[in-house]
DNA sequence: GCTCTTTATGACAGCGCTGTCTGAAATTGC
DNA sequence: GCAATTTCAGACAGCGCTGTCATAAAGAGC
């Protein structure tokens, strides 16, 4: 195992000195544009990679940031893992993915000593973690920079993107209500996410502009899995007033709905019509396929990430468009 | 924002030097119960996490691991990220998630990269990535140890962990044959994985024994995913023959071929039987839920992890239990 | 009691970079 | 044409640890 290259290396092949070469590796000014190209050349031939090790320990950045998450959608992960990490591609940093549990009382111990020994330069949250009160508050007391993903509080000193989730909601229901539907049944989504709430919301709202009276029994508690789908799904497909249409608050608990309604010999969309939220891959993957709302997930990722290299002084709140896409599980009341 | 604390901050506190705080953080010996106890309370109050980059630096471990793939199933790659994560914490060392592209030219020169920035101490491949020619030739050439997760390819000199493809397939297929089909559809996974010739492997192997003639037309290719199961269920539901049962690679796949299904008309599994392989959520997600064979993709991962740090000089090779998981997609012929 | 090992701790260099400072060369102003 | 400025490049310290070596104290053997 040869020993590896290092700067000065670079700059016995170049003939410069290891200064030089490190500010061609940080692009820096003051190097002409002649010795630049030597230096690149001379890195590119002996296929060097400068060590983020020392670069943290010498320097204030570390060219690495974390992407911290407690979410248990493998498709949410994934997508914002992907957004996180195309974004951090282009900026030449390393993205390390963290999971973490916010009902840990050793999260904040967990996220301090993720900092410490990392030196990450800044911090991505993902909900719920974005509203975990003593982390936010030690990324504070610790002055990292950080964004969050999909807040469910609003917080005027750090920036964060989002998308609306009431009027996501919103829309969706008065979807339901313009092709006749009057009873609709709603599963809401996990407690800890604040979004959960903010659907709900949306949904009452619809209700409310189309003079539709709100019935708390046609709402079920849920948990943003399959299971609560079900489960709701039964409750809701026995309630007196049987409903038309459900809508859930999110893809997982809508095939959870679906699985109920096959197996009770339900013909859908004629006999009930299913709404989901999120569009994630599985939405395509369920029979009928879901009518449900595009969360741009990725993006959002992708636009935290940005908004963290940019680290303007400023704060910044990015919202994103959700999209409704319209398939086959709902249709028109007959 | 304070500067951090580092050894010598504890070694004050501890009324040690910095070099048994040192020896206390690895653990090595001849360090006397009670001094160790001093350090240990020393680092405990003052939230002491020692830096990463510089062990890296100092030393010759980094403490970090990297687990490479390029897998498009987001279902797998969080149960792999899962099972190396869980075991890295046992051992306090990070992970590293590395996504990669096989197809690309620079995979090489990225996963030199990758070694370089960030010191890992190893890596642990997962398919695709473990049949990577030139990445294992890099891998080598550095003597870095690493480990691959349901390799296709043998190699006799570094350890892997897997489970028996063909024979997994073998029994759903000798399930099939038991439940009464004969004309039974196979799709085949995606060409750049190994396990897909495996899998393809078990299911004739299972026909011969049974003396049911292989049938060309009743195989049709795919690439592991919803898209590419659709196209499938299509082909094989108007072959001549047609098939009484489907068994497909994987359960994306699957779930290509139930929708088919369900577009058609057909009841399940009374007119059509549905097999998957993988038993990822997805299984229990659709409808009917699949009948598949249980991966232990977790296991796999964590088991992985584990054999990269036994580090044992000899190269092992473990095998985990599938399992069939007999769902309500594959019936009986009627 | 003396050497010989084993156990326990410390001093110090140095890992591979970046930040600061210093100085030389190139460019400008008048 | 000469000082004043701007541009470019190098010397060197030091980031926070670990490895090596030196040294001291405690037990073992005769």
């Amino acid at each position: 195992m040869a020993t590896r290259n290092t700067i000065s290396d670079v700059a016995k092949a170049a003939g410069v000195s290891i200064k030089t070469v490190s500010r061609v590796l940080n692009k820096e000014r003051y190097v002409r544009q002649a010795t630049r190209d030597k230096v690149e050349a001379a890195m590119a031939a002996m296929a060097f990679s400068p060590s983020i090790a020392a670069r943290s320990l010498a320097g204030h950045r570390s060219h690495q940031i974390a992407l911290i998450y407690d979410n248990h959608s493998p498709y949410y992960i994934h997508a914002i893992q992907e957004g996180v990490w195309a974004r951090c591609r282009d900026e030449d940093v390393r993205m390390l993915a963290q999971p973490a549990d916010v009902a840990s009382k050793t999260i904040v111990a967990e996220v301090g000593g993720l900092i410490d020994e990392t030196h990450v330069d800044g911090i991505i949250l993902s909900s719920p973690v974005t509203d975990c009160a003593p982390v936010l508050a030690e990324l504070e007391r610790r002055g990292i920079p950080f964004v969050r993903i999909s807040p469910g509080t609003n917080h005027a000193l750090t920036s964060s993107v989002y998308m609306d989730d009431a009027q996501a909601a919103d829309d969706m229901t008065t979807h339901l209500i313009n092709l006749g539907h009057r009873v609709i049944g709603f599963v809401v989504g996990h407690p800890n996410h604040m979004a959960s709430e903010q659907r709900l919301f949306g949904y009452r709202r619809a209700l409310d502009r189309a003079g539709i009276p709100y019935e708390p029994g046609l709402v079920h508690p849920g948990e943003f899995d399959f299971a609560s789908g079900v489960t709701a799904a039964h409750a809701l497909l026995s309630y007196p007033r049987r409903p038309t249409a459900i809508f859930a608050s999110n893809d997982d608990m809508a095939a959870g709905v679906l699985t109920v309604a096959h197996a009770k010999g339900l013909r859908l969309p004629e006999d009930l019509s299913v709404a989901g939220f999120d569009d994630t891959p599985l939405a395509q993957l369920v029979w009928p396929p879901l009518t449900t709302i595009r969360q741009p997930t990725r993006d959002l990722a992708y636009a935290a990430a940005s908004l963290l290299f940019e680290k303007v002084d400023g704060v910044e709140h990015r919202r994103l468009q959700h999209e409704l896409v319209v398939r086959g599980s709902v249709g028109r009341v007959i």
